[in-house]
DNA sequence: ACGGCTAACACT
DNA sequence: TAGTGTTAG
């Protein structure tokens, strides 16, 4: 949804350029002959000779459009040359066009904030360059303008028989408003701007100069190719007035078909009859805000400084016949799709010194034989980390996360790659939350660069093996004792963190857990209590809604939990490190357990042990029962998610608790009114009480017991029993699968209904159950 | 059973 | 937040 951002007062002067049939222009300069010709980029597909992705100006001509297939182009125009996108890995791949993007970018930034808005498309704010002209070298002072400059369209400008000479009086009137001057200015500087593009690159664009974002964009298309349009202050509303609404940017989708079937809207001027007020009504505070704006050509969206893309993707998809069937297929895929998003990540550290932090997968799938086949093929992410094994590792991971959650209850056999009538019609990875190191950070480019080389076995990384260790049960824990990993990635990590507290505090926990450990945990060593510190990134809605947790709440029900006061814990360490460190409490099956979320380090995710005694312990076994849950294998995406969405007990303030618990990979939260030391007398779930009335609930929604009406506000979780993974649950330590197979049971008996688990109880008062 | 592949952003 | 949905080219 578009959101309204007030205008500033300034007069600022921004372009928007935009690359005429990019794609095309590309090819046409890899082989000049195609120049001049009808020609279209099409994206490989056997399929009725794939489909357009940019067309030529002169194929536009015979009226082939993008989006036509290659077919049907060669129809209305026999002689087309049709170029294919380059191949690679099976898939489409347009990393030329991105390179080529980014030679224009270079450019295109040289005298102002440059925001890349897609690969071949840019913003400009020229404000201060049109300024410094105007100050400096006014066009009403020179003798000559650029020929590039007087053939701009200047709107509402009437031209008459010389329309150069027009303009070129229009930019050089010495009797026009600031405004306006600063405007020829930008006209002028886009000119020689689009002139080096030319030059330096070959290709050709369009631009829009205006005063705000949304005109420039509206005005680059409108005189294409190779052309630049103005939009002068006093031209703005005869423009909008008869502009259908569709055309304007954000409105091409569905909040245009609303605003033309519902209000019956079909200019951008038919909605100036409407107020503020009426918008917001219909269409909420912001986007009502933003219409309103919108309508009189008001957008005060800031240019943003911005040269490179905040995130890479890689996806393909495999329309109906072709979809994916088993997890063998899925597995290949995702492998040519990561090694495509690895190659980019490393080129992007290598020239950008920039590091990604999360790996998201999406993906489609249909079912086949099943009634809620509309169900979507849920994203998943986790921490990135760098290397292609780990990221087709890690991929793979989320992909199979994802399944089982789409296939909910038809999940029981799904151990081999047998399919049960799901299809994979289109999957993808990328990377976002990236970010550059600081400067001067050879190490940190080194130990991401290492990555590569070190997965499987030789030199893991301390991260990594610290992970398994915990990971794995001592039965299943083969590392040697082979050489001390050494810890130079984390050193040259810490080094160059700004916060010296941090830094002081991880060099002393790494060193002393290494001088402890030995660093490698002997299976002796992995105890049944394992201590840990996590970082994770900060997590500021719980900062801002949950800045503390009371000291009363931390102590449990008596099992395996001493806990300092809060008074105590807040003396030694809470100023340091006060308002960044996240303590939160972590209940699993009726027992507490204190974390400290700490602010993410600088690089990558980390996890090691600390002495810190106020830090509660977080048992082995029931980690590994996390990880079930989360259908995640490893640790730093258990604490990243576990903590905070699956049986995290958000702090309190005295009557309200907000509990969040993802089951089986359902979200379900609710806020309840309790007194919060009833709750903590909860030790266990007791399976075989009464299910509770109410299971239909949807999120958001809350509902009272009657009987405890007066007091509390019952929370009510509805989860499928069929969701569960039985065979992921054999894996569990035996004692474990007893228990989990108690919560259970009965359940079993109706297994058509959505049913709470036992687990609700465990959030009652004691008193109740 | 088709338009393929990317990317940004707002909302929750 | 992580995840979803909308928009655009």
């Amino acid at each position: 949804m578009p959101v309204a951002r007030p205008e500033s007062s300034d007069s600022r002067v921004i372009a928007h350029v935009d690359m005429d049939c990019f794609y095309v222009q590309v090819e046409q300069r890899k082989q000049p002959s195609l120049r001049g010709q009808p020609a279209a980029v099409v994206q490989y597909n056997s399929w009725q000779g794939g489909g357009l992705i940019a067309v030529s100006y002169e194929a536009r001509k015979f009226g082939v459009k993008r989006s036509m297939r290659g077919d049907e182009a060669k129809e209305v125009c026999p002689e087309i040359h049709l170029v294919q996108v380059p191949v690679a890995r099976g898939k489409a791949d347009l990393n030329s066009y991105r390179n080529a993007g980014s030679e224009v970018v270079a450019i295109l930034s040289r005298r102002g904030r440059c925001e890349r808005a897609s690969i071949d498309e840019v913003y400009l704010d020229l404000t201060i360059a049109a300024e410094a002209m105007l100050a400096d070298n006014p066009p009403e002072c020179l003798e000559t303008i650029s020929e590039e400059a007087v053939k701009s369209h200047v709107l509402g400008l009437e031209v008459g028989t010389d329309p150069r000479e027009n303009v070129r009086h229009w930019l050089t009137r010495s009797d026009a408003s600031h405004r306006d001057k600063l405007l020829a200015c930008g006209a002028l500087i886009v000119a020689e701007l689009r002139l080096q593009v030319l030059e330096e690159t070959e290709f050709t664009c369009s631009a829009g100069i205006a005063h705000n974002k949304m005109l420039a964009k509206l005005a680059s298309g409108m005189n294409k190719p190779a052309q630049q349009t103005l939009v002068p202050f006093s031209s703005i509303s005869k423009l909008l007035e008869t502009l259908p609404i569709k055309k304007m940017k954000q409105l091409g989708g569905k909040l245009g078909t609303s605003l033309q079937i519902d209000l019956g809207v079909n200019t951008v001027g038919d909605l100036l009859q409407f107020s503020e007020e009426k918008l917001q009504e219909y269409y909420g505070i912001n986007t009502g805000s933003w219409l309103w704006n919108t309508a009189r050509g008001i957008s005060g969206e800031e240019v943003k400084e911005r040269l490179l893309p905040n995130s890479h993707g890689s996806g393909k998809t495999f329309p109906g016949p072709r979809a994916l069937k088993t997890v063998a297929s899925v597995e290949k895929w995702l492998s040519e799709l990561c090694e495509e998003l690895s190659e980019r990540l490393q080129s992007d550290l290598e020239q950008n010194k920039r590091i990604a932090h999360t790996l998201t997968l999406h993906a489609q799938a249909h079912k086949s034989n099943d009634a809620d086949s509309f169900k979507k093929f849920p994203s998943k992410s986790c921490p990135l980390r760098y290397g292609t094994a780990k990221i087709k590792e890690d991929a793979l991971s989320l992909f199979q996360a994802g399944l089982r959650e789409y296939l909910g209850q038809y999940n029981l056999k799904t151990s081999g790659n047998q399919n049960c009538g799901w299809g994979i019609t289109g999957l993808s990875v990328s990377a976002s939350k990236i970010v550059a190191i600081p400067s001067g950070t050879r190490s940190i480019m080194n130990y991401f660069q290492n990555q590569e080389e070190t997965y499987p076995q030789v030199k893991l990384s301390s991260e990594k093996l610290f992970q398994d260790a915990l990971l794995l049960s001592p039965s299943e824990n083969c590392l040697g004792s082979g050489g001390h990993p050494t810890l130079q990635s984390t050193e040259g990590i810490a080094r160059h963190e700004e916060d010296k507290e941090t830094k002081h505090c991880v060099e002393e926990e790494d060193k002393e857990m290494c001088k402890e450990k030995g660093f490698l945990l002997s299976p002796e060593q992995l105890p049944d209590k394992e201590t840990l510190i996590c970082s994770s990134p900060v997590y500021p809605k719980w900062e801002k809604e949950y800045p503390r947790w009371e000291k009363d709440q931390t102590e449990s029900s008596g099992v395996s939990l001493t806990e300092k006061s809060r008074d105590t814990f807040e003396s030694e360490e809470g100023k340091r490190k006060s308002n960044k460190e996240k303590n939160m409490l972590l209940r699993l099956k009726g027992k507490f357990y204190k974390v400290v979320i700490r602010p993410t380090m600088l690089y990558g995710a980390k996890c090691w042990p600390v002495k810190n005694p106020h830090v509660q312990k977080i048992k082995v076994a029931e980690m590994r029962i996390l990880r079930w849950m989360c259908g995640h294998t490893r640790l730093d995406k258990i604490r990243n998610e576990v903590i905070r969405d699956k049986v995290g007990v958000a702090p309190v303030e005295d009557k309200m608790r907000e509990v969040r618990l993802r089951w089986f990979g359902h979200v379900k939260w609710r806020s309840i009114e309790a007194p919060v030391r009833r709750c903590e007398r909860l030790t266990s779930v007791d399976p075989h009480s009464e299910p509770p009335q109410e299971n239909s609930l949807t999120r958001g929604e809350s509902s009272v017991d009657a009987r405890l009406c007066s007091q509390f506000k019952r929370p009510s979780w509805s989860y499928d029993i069929d969701e569960i993974d039985q065979d992921v649950l054999k894996e569990l330590p035996k004692q474990i699968q007893e228990e989990v197979q108690a919560w259970l049971r009965p359940q079993k008996r109706s297994n058509t209904v959505k049913k709470d688990l036992g687990i609700t109880r465990y959030f009652l008062p004691a008193k109740d159950k």
